[in-house]
Parts: C-alpha cells; structure tokens; sequence
RNA sequence: GCGGUCGUGGCGAAGUGGUUAACGCACCGGAUUGUGGCUCCGGCACUCGUGGGUUCGAUUCCCACCGAUCGCCCCA
C-alpha cells in the first residue's frame, strides 16, 4: 500500500501556508486595485474543453493531461490550464451580455498535468491568473502585463525580464507560417525529430526549439515581424507605446511563440534572472486570445490573460532572499496547573476568545516548567498563570514575556486587562 | 518519456557483509515540589524507502519498484 501523496504533488504545511497566504492576499489586494473580479471554475470539465480550447496539437493535450472516464462514460479531465475553463465560464453563463465590459476576472486554481516533475514543476500545480474579455484596446493587453509585473514587483523581485512579442492576426500567422514551412522543408532532415513534427503541425514552434538552435537555418528564418499586416503591427505598437508610457521595460523576441494554439497578438512571458534558480526560469506567460470565445460557442469575442505559477513565485521569493513578514507570535498562553483549575482554564480560554483574544493552552499534560517552555516556543506576548492558589482568590497572574513583569489581575478584570495589555503591540524578546 | 545522482530517528548527518546502528539539533523528564531563553544529567530508531535475490548472516552486494533531485523535452 502506498500512502505517500502521489507523485508530483506536495502538501503545504503551516509555516509554508502562511507565505502562500501572504501572498494571496497581497495579489488579490493589487487585483482589486485594477477593479479585476474573482471567478472559479469547477476543478474538472469536458475533455473536449481543453482539447478545442488548447489545441490538439499542443504539449499539453498531447501528453499531459490527466483525463478519465467517469461512471456514466463520459470523458473528463483534469483542469491543465486556467483560459479554456474560464473561458467556457464565460460563454455558458452568458458574460459576453453582461452591460460591464470588458469582463475581467482573476483566479486562484489548481491545474494538473503529467510531467516529470522537477524543481519548480508539479503535477498538481497552483496558478494566479486573470483573463479580460470583451476588448479588444490594446491598452487591455499593456494593463494585463502591468498587472503581472506589479504583483512581482509589490511582492519584492527585481530580477525579472519581460519579454513581448506579436503573433499577428489569423491572416499575419498563417502567411507567416507558410513562409516557415518554406523555408525549413528543405532542412527538414536536419533537424530535430520534435521539430521534424512541429513543421507540420506547428512551424511557429521550431523557433523555440533549444536543440537546433544552432542549427544555421534558425538564424536566417524569417522573423513574424516581417509577416505582420499593417493592422497587427499597429496593433503591436500600440501595446509597446502604453508599456512605455507606464515605464515597463521589455525586450521583443520574435521567437517568443508560447505553447499553447489560442494566442493571437500579442504573447508575453515573464522570466526570472536570479541566481540558483535551477533550468526553470518562466515564471508566467500569457497572451491574447481573440477567437477562443468563439471556438468554444460564443459569439466572437477578444480575449487576454495570463497564467502565474505560483510555486515558482514563492521559488522566486527565496531566490532573491525576499523576506515574508509571517505573523508567528502568539497573544497569550495559559500556563494552568493543580487538579481543580482544568474546568476554569477551559471557561478562561474561552472567555478571552470570545473577546477577540489570541490564546491557547497546555493539552499535553506538561508540567509546569514544561508549560512555560511551550509558551515560550510559540512566542507568547503573555502568560496567564492559573494555579490553585489563583483560582482560590480569583485572580490570574500575568507574566510578560519580554519584559518579565508580573501583576495579579482579578478573574472579572482579565478581558479588559489583556486587551489593554495587547494594545500597545507588545513585542517578545 | 529519456539520462545522471540519491533514499539511515521529527530534522541534519556518520557507518559496517556479522554480536547493543555514532554524533548534532529538536523533543520529553530531572537538577530548580509554581515561572521561559543559559548549564548539567538522563530518556528517545525491535531498525536503515518498498519488495525480491545472493549469503550461514545484509542497513551494507545484486535486481525490480516507489520516491526525491538535477539535466533533456515542454512549460507555470
């Protein structure tokens, strides 16, 4: 019998919860800042959501996913990215007729797929993500990537390269594509054999290849900025002029192609540069996307997000040493000791909660030393001494741990006492 | 999916084909019968990832599996 988590997949204990807390709660605070609305979708859906949503060609409908039947036959599978789903949301519930347009909506949520998995990448992942929906103003793809760099940014990294490229409307991409087909059928024997297949699935992704990167045919390929139609490079320029005008400083590399079949326009992805931060650098990616919304059933409609591992955040934290202010102390820890306090420990304890009071106390039947040790782990502000002799006068006697004062505080004074006594914000030593 | 490295108590980490598997940290108890952070003393792995094989005997050798980790592919 195997009870290990499956492989691939991690349990996030507290000390590590309260970092991914922090960090929520920190992006969901810059998400209300850029009036973004949270959604969630269901963990599962129709495996044909992300087959028509991703692209049949893609890494990950090909290989990746975690799909199964379920008792009733049908074909289901395991969310392995935020844009299908949530654009399905948005078709089935009809948001495209919401008067509030664009739509723009953030997400928290897990995606699996079957990978190897490795530093930084997991079956059974965690992403941030956000999708706008409903327009088509350029100035909606620079507020997208102002968004993801903002949260990188208030959260404590520098080390950061943002990279931006076009992909062109239908009509750039498919002359583009044909230009590649043209130009690396006659080396095809040449190449790898991923991109031997690449060449007639998706040419595009040849140019991202790192096996034949040298190969000399890579450096004389025609780059998409030379396909774009006027339109697209309009477009693209306009993206570029609102980046500026916000100071967001990025590099275009015409290689830059992204995995997924969707994107159209602009494509984006956010790599680290710090130090020891293993192969995997991508941090997250994203694009625009304006005929998905169709592609799943609804009427034509544009769309541009991104997705943000959120491991490799928390990874990109500790690679530049970013300090996560954690919350560890605790108010006060009730240090009880005779055989006839148990009861009144227990009414105490819940009596200073009651009253908003951080506390806890001893259910290890520690000794008295013992218990004061425990106090001390936890970093207690107070401890509150409740002995037979306390309870015999009704009074508890408080010791403050960094200064190691003690006062007797009457039974029926304790609550206003301890929010007092809390209120300065005191600290332990 | 492919290749390299690795898997000993809660954590870190020695070790050997053979009787009781070092040590450090943490934890528990005591010195200090009701007061933490220092010190000293004591306690704490029927067992060395799992299964099988070789052997008189394996934690140590071999195989498989599982897992971790690094790299490739691809991405978050």
């Amino acid at each position: 019998m195997n009870i290990n988590a499956p492989r691939g997949t991690a349990d996030i204990l507290p000390k590590e919860s309260q970092k991914w807390q922090y960090v929520e709660n920190k992006i969901k605070g810059i998400c209300e800042t850029y009036h973004f609305d949270e959604i969630r979708t269901p963990l599962f859906e129709h495996t044909e959501v992300f087959a028509r949503g991703v692209g049949e060609s893609t890494d990950i409908v090909q290989k990746e996913m975690y799909t199964f039947l379920d008792r009733g036959g049908r074909s289901l599978t395991l969310r392995p990215e935020g844009t299908a789903a949530v654009t399905r949301a948005f078709v089935q519930n009809k948001l495209f007729g919401d008067p509030n347009q664009p739509v723009k909506l953030y997400y928290f949520m897990q995606m699996f797929r079957y990978e190897r998995p490795q530093h930084g990448r997991m079956r059974q992942l965690n992403q941030f993500g956000v999708e706008v929906m409903g327009s088509e103003d350029p100035a909606v793809d620079a507020e997208v990537i102002d968004l993801a760099m903002t949260v990188y940014r208030e959260l404590g990294l520098s080390s950061l390269k943002l990279v931006i490229n076009s992909l062109g409307d239908k009509e750039s991409r498919k002359n583009y594509r044909d230009a590649l087909i043209k130009h690396f059928t006659p080396h095809k024997e040449e190449l790898c054999k991923d991109c031997q297949s690449r060449l007639e699935q998706n040419p595009l992704r040849i140019l991202d290849c790192k096996v034949d990167r040298e190969h000399p045919a890579m450096k004389t390929a025609p780059s998409i900025l030379e396909y774009l139609n006027d339109e697209s490079k309009e477009y693209f320029e306009q993206v570029k002029a609102y980046l500026d005008v916000m100071g967001i400083e990025y590099v275009v590399d015409p290689n830059l192609v992204r995995g997924l079949d969707y994107y159209n326009h602009t494509a984006f992805e956010i790599m680290s540069e710090a130090e020891g931060f293993g192969a995997i650098t991508t941090l997250a990616g994203g694009g625009r996307y304006n005929g998905l919304v169709e592609q799943l059933g609804g009427p034509n409609t544009p769309g541009m997000g991104f997705g943000m591992g959120m491991e490799r955040l928390l990874l990109a934290l500790e690679a530049e040493n970013v300090e996560i202010p954690l919350d560890d102390q605790l108010d006060c820890y009730l240090v009880a000791m005779g055989e006839n306090v148990k009861k009144e420990a227990v009414r105490i304890v819940h009596e200073l909660r009651k009253n908003g009071i951080q506390v806890d106390q001893d259910y290890q039947g520690r000794k008295f030393k013992a218990q004061f040790k425990a106090a001390d782990r936890y970093k207690a502000k107070f401890v509150l001494v409740l002995g037979e002799d306390e309870l015999k006068n009704r009074v508890v006697n408080v010791k403050n741990m960094a200064t190691g004062e003690q006062t007797e505080v009457p039974l029926d004074q304790l609550v206003t006492t301890m929010k007092e006594n809390l209120l300065g914000g005191v600290g332990h030593e």
